[in-house]
DNA sequence: ATAATTTTGGTAATTGAATACACAAATGTA
DNA sequence: TACATTTGTGTATTCAATTACCAAAATTAT
């Protein structure tokens, strides 16, 4: 079994994360995010740091510490949650990254183009709102 | 910079490979792939041994050895060469492998699943006799 | 103050893909 | 027959990305 639309798990626990603190709408922990989506604490941890640097979550230290939006739900898209933990996405290029490709017209480009803009289009629509 | 589609170098080796051999329409060997691809020989010797394997080349050993197509360009088609590489493409199950998405209906299988299948169904149209 | 809790940040371990290498087997050519 | 060439097979190494772990710093509550 192959994938071909991949999403790390780092970028999921970002996306669903975020949506969990939305929808809490009160400070949130490590632990309970752990939970709820079935992964490590420890690379959840790793991922709500990098969401705090990246100005979308505003922590808390200590006891009844955690993480709290730092944005309106309805101004947080998923598309700048993923692009915050994996990089921009790219569009354009080789899908192999060489400089030249062998082929005068890459018969690959087309559709992998294609369905990384729709991509994007598509998770750009989708606001922290539309889950609460 | 990051990648939603992901295609892995050996599916592309395989797929670039295929339609090098399909254009030479005679015996070509791993040396002329490698430098086609631009990629190293031993990964072409890796990704061309399966192809065999899986009944798409026919190889030839010795001076003036090398592969050539086994079956009709006509009635190759990319996705088929794609899953002989990476194994069938997953159309299904949630984009992580969760057994239980922590969501009720997870906002992420939608997009995903689209995608990939409008991928299976444009590489199934695609067959080599079109790169010739 | 002290203890418990939670984030923070640095490092380590794991994984998988890609690449490299060595030698055997087959085949064509001189 | 001897030699050069090319695939076949197995293994080993390298490399990058992901995931896991651990100790330090901060904060709250008792």
């Amino acid at each position: 079994m192959s994938k071909v639309v991949t999403i790390s798990e780092a970028a999921s626990i970002a996306m669903h994360g975020m949506i969990i603190i939305a929808r809490a709408n009160k400070v949130t922990n490590v632990l309970e995010i752990a939970e709820a989506t079935l992964t490590s604490k420890h690379h959840v941890a790793k991922v709500l740091q990098r969401l705090v640097k990246e100005g979308f979550l505003t922590s808390q230290r200590g006891p009844t510490g955690g993480f709290i939006l730092k944005k309106e739900a309805k101004k947080i898209n998923l598309l700048s949650i993923y692009e915050a933990i994996e990089g921009k996405i790219e569009i354009s290029n080789c899908f192999l990254d060489k400089q030249i490709c062998p082929f005068s017209m890459c018969f690959m480009n087309n559709i992998t183009l294609d369905l990384t803009v729709k991509f994007k289009e598509y998770m750009e629509t989708q606001t922290l709102d539309k889950y609460i």
